[in-house]
RNA sequence: GGGUGAUUAGCUCAGUGGUAGAGCGCUUCGUUCACAUCGAAGAUGUCGGGAGUUCGAAUCUCUCAUCACCCA
């Protein structure tokens, strides 16, 4: 039956990835043939997700190296599995909720909303397998994995692979909190008002917008006076005059109201005057106005604003260290939703017990808390309301610096100016730092071996760089906050009794054991998702049970992600990994970049440049969309992708293809895997080619290096087997005697190609594999070839057709140049050549001929007049085109190689002639750099000849 | 401000000390029995600037410029 004209991705994917699924392809140990196992864990999507591009490009990578072990016959595992996503799922369904106009979760309550979720999850949550599926991704899906799975409420019994991911998650907490590696306690947190919780340094995005800075006089306590003095670099005066304030910068207004002292620099000399004294500030209601100290710290940078700032410990980070430090109370301003508080006594009472404190008076954190120092007025007001209220009342009291604008009047000075401002990754909104009851993991106690293992050379990171971003941030971490005040997540494993005493458990009947049999109630917050991921490793494996798995798959081989989640996930792996099991959880890392457009710029909805992988592969078929991320993952590179080139690559299916199909017209489609005994050089050529394929092939791979691997795929596919092979082998099939060798051959060759392939473009190649008639097996479990170059190459069959390549190609050249019909054939004169071309020649006239349309090639010494002259390496051709030969133009690109050699000579001589380089560089340049010169000039001559006999005609 | 990287053909990018490369695009020619999703031939480079190390530098070092990303 002859092939269809083109392969039909639409259609021919879908059942290819059913018939490998149906065999069970995928599963773990599939085509294994040794003991060695290649583990890959698949970075686990979020189960809200779709595909994107970086997913294709990741998963893609993935894909080719397991499909190339498992080929090899490796015990080959790639887990796949979703991550629980805590935010991003209770933002989904609640938003699905709201749609249907259905309770929300509040109304829900806990259980009920969880229910929901499950539900969801149920309903939605394979969007993104089924997605992976069509780029042909061979992960053993019977063990698809979820880091929620077996929590309370999971609906599901028995049919996932991870039953027991929520029983490690708690182990793992319980473990680490009775080592004392997790702690409570009150810190400033990134606290996202959207979600109402608590997130991540990681979570936070922090963008430039335009801000306001406006300048405030703080009056110091009782109309005390001071002067105040700026000096040039120079220390000469520039302003002296009295003041009775000290001038504060700032970006955040309403959170005046929480502050707790003004700092300035102890080196600060204008303010030295008045430090240790209060000031007020100039906010509130004017009788119970608070005074705070002027104190030193190191932080506040005396060129920058007034060099004086405003101490609100529990609003800003940099104040938090510096009311630390100073034992300076904070004062929370805002409730969970970033409102200004409405809770507590009557502004009179705080305010007044806030000042006892200013005074000296001592004072709990806890105290400090219930404290709502916000003024009647402004309680319950949004926050970016309560500033503009704040704003205003300063200014109407004439407290705030003055300056004059362009016509000349008095008007408070605010600057308008870029701020760097935190948003919430998820939300979207401004993140409000807030001063939190949180869990946190002592990072800096467990981030000892993951920083060795790096520096050791345990685990390696690729690119290089990424250890030195590794080192930098675990050298610099800081306590991981693992507390999040969300419903969807494993809820934190500590139970508290009336006096506030933690228990942590596995279970409640152990914490109630534990607390004597008192009443207890559980801490409400689950736990951070990256905390349950840091866990994949062998969470997924059946640990904390000893599985057979476990024991056989970890520690895993390569772990394949972006940059992007080094700190979030791949440093937290191994944090979590040693911390639990005092293993690494891989060997190799390969970060990559994200996926841009064909410009560079990230891709974003709202820039409307997301390409989505799954309308390439509708068009363009998988194959063609992989090998084109195979062919962007340089090492380290930048992404950049554009529809150009994913036709390109599916031109390059279709070339294949059409291979394919011309061997099959000639009966050479699919071989019994035995080695050809070829005889005539273009076979033993091509044989020699395919054994050198392998190699670079294996070690691009084995190096990660994907571009190289599929760039030498392509180049030997295209450029060898189609542009010359085939077209050798066709005056060989019309040929008595070569005709078998060459369908052997031909059929081996191909066969070998399509191995390759394989791992990069699986759909088609497993296709034309199939087309072939009868086979033992799938390609996907065709074992891959090792032999090599020292068993296959024939070095003499090389070079030969290396020559019959270069001769083929001058003289299409001259041809070409000379304006030769491409339809006619022309006779060629042998004026010399030295033995080797000889037997080139006389070995594959046939293809000669046919290839460069010669009719006929008679050897003379004496030539015509009216030659064109074609020098290759031994010696020269030359073809009498008398009557269409242009000689000006057959002068002009004599001329024109002459130059092009002269200039290659000129610098090959200059080395050869340097003694320095003769003595210095190693022997073998030398006499590559000799041998080279020399050719060179052999051609030069041959050239300088032919012109002259131009010349003669004139 | 700190960190990391980039700068090579018109475009997108490979290239870790030994004759500057690929794909796309461009020009000319071509319905040769696998392929026009194709074939043949061709043009195009002070390898960002400057300095240094070296027999030899796109590659190593320093410096300047521009850009990108990450963290403040």
């Amino acid at each position: 039956m002859a092939m269809e004209k083109t392969f039909d991705p639409q259609f021919a994917e879908p059942r290819l990835y059913q018939a490998w699924e149906q065999a069970g392809a995928f599963r773990a140990g599939a085509n294994r043939s040794r003991d060695e196992t290649f583990t890959i864990m698949i970075p686990p999507p979020n189960v809200t997700g779709a595909l994107h591009v970086g997913h294709a490009f990741n998963n893609t990578l993935q894909d080719i190296l397991i499909r190339w072990h498992r080929m090899r016959g490796f015990d080959t595992l790639w887990q796949p599995g979703q991550d629980h996503a805590g935010i991003a799922t209770q933002l989904q369904v609640e938003k699905m909720l709201a749609a249907q106009g259905a309770p929300g979760r509040r109304e829900l309550g806990r259980e009920k909303f969880l229910e929901k979720v499950w539900e969801w999850k149920g309903k939605y949550g394979d969007t993104i397998i089924d997605q992976l599926k069509r780029l042909g991704a061979s992960c053993d899906w019977s063990r698809n994995a979820f880091t929620m799975a077996g929590a309370p409420g999971d609906p599901r019994t028995g049919h996932e692979n991870s039953p027991n991911f929520h029983d490690a998650v708690i182990r793992v907490f319980v473990n680490m909190y009775e080592k004392g590696l997790i702690t409570r306690g009150k810190r400033l947190v990134n606290w996202d008002p959207h979600f109402e919780t608590a997130i991540s340094d990681l979570e936070v995005e922090n963008r430039e917008v335009d801000g306001h800075m406006w300048h405030f006089k703080y009056p110091l306590a009782d109309g005390e006076t001071y002067e105040y003095v700026e000096r040039d670099e120079d220390g000469n005066v520039t302003l002296r005059e009295t003041r009775d304030y000290i001038s504060i910068a700032t970006t955040r207004p309403e959170t005046m109201l929480g502050d707790g002292a003004v700092a300035v620099h102890p080196d600060d000399a204008r303010y030295a005057p008045i430090v240790g004294k209060l000031c007020e500030i100039p906010v509130g209601p004017k009788e119970f106005r608070r005074l705070i100290p002027i104190i030193t710290d190191p932080y506040p940078d005396p060129d920058f604003g007034s060099g004086a700032v405003k101490i609100t410990g529990a609003h800003d980070f940099n104040d938090y260290q510096v009311a630390r430090r100073g034992h300076i109370p904070m004062y929370r301003l805002m409730d969970t939703s970033a409102h200004m508080r409405s809770d507590g006594a009557p502004y009179a009472e705080a305010a007044a017990r806030a000042q006892e404190i200013a005074n000296g008076a001592d004072f709990t954190e806890a105290e400090v808390d219930t404290l709502n120092l916000v003024p009647d007025d402004l309680r319950g007001l949004d926050r970016y309301e309560a500033r503009e209220r704040v704003v205003r009342q300063i200014t109407e009291e004439g407290l705030a610096v003055m300056t004059t604008d362009a016509d000349g009047n008095a008007v408070p000075l605010v600057e308008n100016k870029p701020i760097m401002q935190p948003f919430g990754d998820r939300s979207g909104v401004v993140i409000e730092p807030m001063l939190t009851d949180q869990w946190f993991v002592d990072t800096a106690q467990i981030v000892g071996p993951a920083l060795e293992a790096v520096r050791s050379g345990r685990v390696k990171i690729m690119p290089e760089s990424g250890e030195k971003v590794f080192y930098h941030w675990l050298e610099n971490i800081e306590p991981w906050c693992i507390s999040r005040q969300l419903w969807w997540g494993h809820q934190i494993p500590v139970w508290y009794d009336a006096e506030g005493n933690e228990y942590c458990a596995a279970s409640e009947e152990a914490a109630r054991e534990k607390a004597g049999g008192k009443p207890l109630t559980r801490d409400p917050d689950v736990l951070d998702t990256w905390f349950s991921s840091g866990l994949w490793p062998f969470g997924t494996l059946g640990w904390p049970q000893d599985t057979p798995e476990m024991r056989r798959y970890f520690p895993t081989d390569v772990l394949i992600t972006g940059q992007d989640i080094l700190f979030f996930w791949v440093a937290r792996m191994m944090m979590m990994s040693q911390a639990v099991l005092g293993e690494d959880p891989f060997h190799t890392v390969y970060l990559h970049q994200l996926v841009r457009d064909e410009k560079g710029q990230k891709m974003s909805k709202t820039k409307g440049n997301v390409i989505d992988p799954l309308e390439i592969v509708d068009e363009f078929g998988a194959d063609a969309l992989r090998f084109t991320m195979a062919q962007m993952a340089a090492i380290g590179g930048v992404l950049k992708l554009s529809t150009d080139r994913i036709k390109g690559y599916r031109n390059f299916g279709t070339k294949l293809w059409n291979a394919a199909r011309f061997a099959e017209m000639n009966g050479a489609l699919g071989s019994d895997g035995t080695l050809p005994a070829a005889t005539a050089p273009a076979n033993k050529w091509i044989i020699g080619e395919v054994a050198r394929l392998r190699e670079s092939v294996d070690e691009a791979l084995t190096a990660l290096r994907f571009n190289d691997a599929a760039n030498a795929l392509y180049a030997f596919t295209w450029g060898k087997l189609c542009d010359w092979y085939l077209e050798f082998s066709k005056p060989l099939l019309a040929s008595d005697d070569k005709a078998a060798e060459t369908r052997a051959t031909m059929a081996w060759a191909i066969d070998q190609t399509l191995t390759m392939l394989h791992p990069i473009m699986p759909f088609i190649t497993e296709e034309i594999w199939g087309l072939a008639g009868a086979r033992g097996n799938m390609l996907i479990h065709q074992d891959w070839p090792e032999y090599t170059t020292d068993q296959l190459l024939d070095a003499e069959a090389d070079r030969e057709m290396n020559w019959v390549i270069s001769l083929i190609e001058a003289i299409r050249s001259a041809r070409a140049q000379m304006h030769v019909p491409a339809g006619l054939k022309i006779p060629v004169i042998l004026q010399e050549l030295d033995e080797a071309g000889h037997s080139a020649l006389a070995e594959n006239e046939a293809l000669i001929r046919r290839l460069a349309r010669i009719e006929s090639i008679t050897e003379q010494a004496e030539l015509p007049k009216g030659c064109i002259t074609v020098a290759v390496p031994g010696g020269s051709f030359a073809l009498p085109l008398a009557e269409i030969i242009d000689v000006d133009a057959e002068k002009a690109r004599l001329s024109k190689a002459l130059d092009k050699l002269a200039k290659e000579i000129r610098g090959l001589a200059g080395r050869v002639n340097n003694p320095k380089f003769v003595a210095s560089a190693p022997a073998e340049v030398v006499a590559e750099t000799r041998a080279n010169l020399a050719l060179r000039e052999e051609e030069e001559a041959r050239l300088r000849e032919a012109l002259a006999r131009l010349e003669a005609l004139d």
